[in-house]
DNA sequence: TCGAACCCTCACACAGGTGTGAAGGTCCAC
DNA sequence: GTGGACCTTCACACCTGTGTGAGGGTTCGA
């Protein structure tokens, strides 16, 4: 498909995709008239992208783990350098981190809600 | 205390803890020399509010959530205007899908590396 | 064959969170 | 009273994710 289809599936703007193709999160072919020609997995792909990007990871970081998540995964097991396990073992605890302090925070609020809403009525 | 010590506490560096204040986020008052003036509570509130920036949010949305999660909360009832509540509901739930997208990915990335650890031995 | 709707690259711009450093005041210990 | 460790404000600069638009090519239907 090629990107106006890509941005449409995915609520991303062309830029974007141009610009996460350029940080090496996506790849595309190139048509013989220089269009990109994206396969149709990376609707998904772009999804998960803008999801961890709006979770806070910087696209560096998301290059890299990005290949762990895809299925089937044992192709990438020869990637498992030591630094990029370590990498991930990092990145993973950050991550849990941060669910913790997002959880904890939206119950707060979740709880600041109700009892508004309990006490006018 | 002064904004060295509240920097080493937190772990921020001064120029964040005066962009905060900038920002609102955090207050202080100023001795008669001039320096800032904090308060020891704020030691808690800056991690809250890096938590909270490290997760995604922006500092005007942590401004507007954040009397909310302060005990006793009863005092900022009358801040509960119908586009505050709107916000915080929003930002509820835009806190829940990021949270469980990072679950998802994390355990997706705990996964990972425990297919690689059981891999090679 | 024209126009609309695509696509391309390139580049400037912006906002937000940070770093860094200049130029200067204060405080304290030697 | 001098030096070092603090503090102040101000300003420039960076990176990252985005928007926007210019200038130009391609495809396709009327």
């Amino acid at each position: 498909m090629r990107i106006g289809e890509l941005a449409e599936r995915t609520g991303t703007s062309r830029r974007l995709l141009r610009y996460y193709e350029e940080r090496g999160l996506v790849v595309s072919t190139r048509s013989a008239n220089g269009y990109r020609d994206y396969d149709a997995n990376l609707v998904d792909r772009v999804v998960q992208i803008r999801g961890l990007l709006d979770a806070g990871l910087p696209t560096r970081i998301i290059k890299q783990i990005l290949p762990c998540l895809d299925k089937p995964r044992a192709i990438h097991f020869p990637d498992a350098t030591p630094e990029m396990l370590a990498t991930l073992e990092r990145e993973r605890d950050r991550m849990t981190e941060r669910v913790r302090f997002l959880t904890r925070n939206r119950d707060a609020i979740s709880e600041y809600l109700d009892a508004v809403r309990t006490y006018v009525p």
